[in-house]
DNA sequence: TTGTACGCGTTATCAA
DNA sequence: TTGATAACGCGTACAA
């Protein structure tokens, strides 16, 4: 009859109170002890650690949450999982969070702003200590991140960022890049060079015309409108942009592109291709972003290489120290990129 | 004096008991509406929705947590994120527990057996409903294992299994994928046919191993020792083991090669190239896996597609399927693969 | 239909 | 140095 009397709520774990009750201290004195709290005797100290260690007991980070009001746990939510890209940035932000301690909520919005939202706002269930996000291309409403933030949830937003609203931003220097990838071209002879330009209503877009304008500007090379194309993101429009530049009279014809990202670029070298044209003698070609296909293709891309596992290690880092009161959100922190220079572009 | 009074404590989040006295109702009753208990007043359950939504209410799921002994959240750790195999499974496990209610707490081993002893014995103490674990190579101690399954938490390994103490296993069929793509070349009149293995301590290395052993068997070709060698599962194990082989004399060469996955392929390849030997006139190769560049490389690799989304989606749905106790722990689930012809294997 | 008391496992606070 | 008590925010069990 008395035995047994607690198995219906002892689920198998250890619990503070049941080891101080084994040691003949109180759940307290386990407390302090395994928090390395100054005020507890050392030869207590070093009992409670090893029975803990004996009868396996680790606290409870559900019940230590709730009163702490503190999880050591960062939401991250990106809108794709599969290409090389975020993972890398994942990694880069598990790396960080490890090593300061902290866990990883993974979410996945698939490019959908709703699941976004879903995914913000469970997230501030959890309790999560700080948000790490890279937007979904359709958002349009910024109040949930507002919102986060009113709870005290500091955001830190990486690659697909959204400023103006306080949050701090982790990216590349887009007009930077897109200069130094230009200049590159520059530096090499090209005169006449392309640029197959990212949509205008995305700041990526307009940071790396940008960036092409400004290289021609300091090498005094005239701009020439009739050489910047819209091509969007995805190689399909970088093969119908890249048409569009090969359609000029063969005198006003560019010697080199700047495409405004490695699938962009891909579309435009089949376009080259298909007009029998080589790459590099007749048309040099760079892009940015180092797809994992840029060192593959036939002639592989000069490319600007985005650090990802970089970004993901910087926001983190930023996210956390934001977290601990160590830095003010708000911030704006540019990465450095660096130049893969290959045969594309005719430099080798 | 009196005003004020708890700026200290309302950290801005709404609770069950603020809103509660709000509406002139006791917090049982919020807490009741809200989760669909038939036993209020639809009146009151509207009044209660309508105010939740008003002030923001969203249950504290740690506080849930706590009395629930159930978190909705799955552990996930992956030995590495950041090739495509990996990510993509990782994807496949957001679906189907996003379609399923639960949450993602994402840890990454790197590789090492301590820093995945680690997550374990973290994600324990953060309650989570279950573990899904793709295991780190060097894993010797399986007693974490058995030890989050005596508490209670339901583990499903995936792609790296750990079969025999009573967890279920998704994984493909090794040993079938092997046999498979070795009697695709059988088939095609190769003769000397070597197999570049994985470690021998890996499960998928024994399965891969056996399954090239058993299509010789079933084809009458005599098992060569000298021609199976650990390459491991990187592209440089890969083109040193390839290295051995291309030291045999001539007449004891392999014409095929059945790599143990992708990269190990690839490197091999390049040995293969810098040997000044065709692919596949010369030596012909099959990878396993299908990496992404598979179909890129100069001579595009025919190998075993992994559906490693599938494997994350059915690894998914079998562990909440067992923490809602619709089944038992220790299946052993099998993923359908696919032969992806190309042209490494001289068979286009 | 609604409310009260209590427990989940931890730590802060204050008393001893 | 140590312990008792309360609180974190919720849900279960029972009482009203």
């Amino acid at each position: 009859m008395a035995a047994g009397k607690d198995h219906k709520k002892s689920s198998g774990r250890v619990t503070a109170e049941k080891l101080a009750h084994i040691l003949g201290v109180s759940a307290m004195t386990v407390s302090r002890a395994l928090n390395g709290r100054p005020n507890v005797e050392e030869k207590t100290r070093r009992r409670v650690i090893e029975a803990a260690r004996k009868y396996g007991y680790t606290p409870d980070h559900i019940a230590r949450s709730l009163t702490l009001r503190r999880t050591e746990t960062i939401g991250v939510v990106v809108p794709e999982i599969s290409h090389s890209f975020f993972p890398e940035v994942i990694r880069g932000i598990e790396d960080a969070a490890y090593a300061a301690g902290y866990h990883l909520i993974l979410a996945h919005s698939a490019e959908d702003e709703n699941r976004e939202l879903d995914a913000i706002s469970t997230l501030e269930s959890k309790r999560v200590d700080g948000l790490l996000i890279s937007t979904a291309q359709t958002v349009t409403d910024k109040s949930p991140y507002l919102e986060a933030m009113r709870l005290g949830i500091p955001i830190v937003f990486f690659d697909r960022v959204v400023e103006g609203i306080g949050a701090t931003c982790v990216s590349i220097d887009d007009e930077d890049c897109c200069a130094r990838v230009t200049e590159h071209l520059v530096g090499h002879g090209y005169k006449a060079i392309a640029h197959l330009s990212g949509p205008s209503n995305v700041s990526i877009g307009r940071g790396r015309l940008k960036g092409y304008r400004k290289a021609l500007t300091r090498n005094n090379i005239k701009y020439r409108p009739e050489l910047v194309v819209q091509s969007g993101f995805h190689e399909s429009g970088g093969y119908t942009a890249m048409e569009k530049l090969l359609e000029l009279p063969a005198r006003q014809r560019p010697d080199a592109v700047v495409a405004v990202n490695d699938p962009s670029a891909f579309g435009a070298m089949k376009a080259i291709q298909d007009h029998r044209l080589r790459i590099p003698q007749d048309i040099a070609i760079v892009g940015m972003s180092d797809d994992v296909r840029a060192e593959l293709v036939f002639s592989p891309l000069t490319t600007i290489r985005q650090p990802a596992y970089k970004i993901g290690e910087t926001a983190a880092a930023a996210l956390i120290s934001e977290i601990e009161g160590r830095e003010k959100n708000g911030r704006k922190i540019l990465v450095e990129t660096e130049l893969a220079v290959r045969k594309s572009c005719g430099c080798l």
